[in-house]
DNA sequence: ATGTTTATGTCGCGT
DNA sequence: ACGCGACGTAAACAT
């Protein structure tokens, strides 16, 4: 990984095209082919390359000019160099893994730690139950012992949900005298979805990744309040 | 800006939740409150915070600890440095303008230099030009003289541009004993909007953003040739 | 502060 | 290679 700072001006053309005059930003070449130009502010590159590039480097005038080509689509970022401030190459060592908490997980384990989240009263019987066509993420008793079963989507569900969950519903059937009650858990219905799910009988109960963060590190541990209380100072 | 290069382990906690293990990263913290960290590979940091974050750093046990805190939605960065190979700051001195070429206006550019891109024999006759509802992109006259109407769309074009064409032809009359020729300019046809155009009478020309770019540069300079011959090397 | 739309989005997956 | 959806999308813009 080559680390530059230094005063340049960057051209961009390819899908689009784009031009940015002189001034200090940071550079950063990769070694799978990726490059990107910072500037003083925010998160994103001001300019950039996908991984996949072909360097292009040569001094003109006294100055490095670096290129970088994507072949498909086509399109190359020209970066002129004015003034170095900072140049160097690392060979980076990083053999970590990088593990995303799951979501849709966290959620489930959400309800499981809390099961009021989406009633009072609800009873947690069994959770990823094994029915024909699949698993049952959450299985449950209401207060009057009808029989839950919870479908749940960490992002907006749509039919794929309601016929996951109507497949399960076949191969259920409630205590003697109860009902069935089929709901989906998830941040927001998808578009078109809701109407399907009212004809259907199939209920749906508001709850979203953060939400589920909270209860569970609200359980967990007090990370969360010594982080409240940072940003007072 | 503050650029670090250092064996570090990184952790977030928020919207939801990661863990990055040891490994030497490129670190950048900006003016603006967000954070970058960068591994040996791949565009996009492993981990990151967006604008707006309140920095905390304190030694701990003789290495440096950086927490970035997120306060709305709360979340929070927490980097542990162990062996630092590269600190340093900067004042990045950075006016530049950054102007990204406007890309429906470089297709209409790019017909206007090149009208044989639309049509052998086509004359260009006006662009911009004024209509009831707004602005036709192109006006033109074909080689038998017969009125052209062009609407560029840069994305997949779909029913708002029909609509808007079919305004303007509503207000528009060839010469008389000529017929009125709607064209879509675009890179595509949205789905659906294929049986619509044809029902319609618009005729379709593709056109994309790339070739638009390739058109103006090899009026304006030789430099995708250029790019494709190094490609080769 | 919150919601909606755009992006040189990028990235991963299935065809 | 292309099409489609997800992303800790981020960022700009409107409410």
């Amino acid at each position: 990984m080559v680390v530059m700072v230094a005063e340049c001006s960057v051209n961009y053309s390819g899908r689009t095209g784009s031009q940015l005059g002189n001034g200090e930003r940071l550079i950063v070449l990769k070694e799978d082919g990726c490059v990107l130009v910072h500037r003083g502010r925010d998160y994103q590159p001001v300019n950039w390359q996908p991984s996949g590039c072909i360097f292009q480097s040569q001094v003109e005038k006294g100055t490095l000019v670096v290129k970088a080509i994507r072949p498909t689509p086509l399109e190359s970022l020209t970066i002129v160099t004015e003034n170095m401030h900072l140049l160097a190459s690392f060979h980076l060592k990083d053999e970590a893994a990088f593990s995303l908490h799951a979501t849709e997980e966290d959620m489930q384990r959400a309800i499981l730690v809390q099961p009021d989240l989406i009633e009072a009263g609800l009873k947690i019987v069994d959770f990823e139950k094994k029915v024909a066509p699949g698993f049952v993420d959450i299985y449950a008793l209401d207060r009057e012992g009808n029989t839950v079963v919870i479908e749940i989507k960490k992002d907006p569900a749509g039919f794929p949900a309601i016929k996951q969950l109507s497949e399960y519903l076949k191969h259920l059937q409630p205590a003697p005298g109860r009902r069935l009650r089929p709901i989906i858990v998830a941040p927001s219905l998808a578009k078109g979805a809701q109407p399907v799910v009212a004809k259907m009988g199939i209920e749906f109960k508001q709850l979203g990744l953060q939400k589920a963060a909270e209860v569970l590190q609200s359980h967990a541990s007090s990370d969360q309040k010594v982080l409240k209380g940072w940003l007072g100072s």
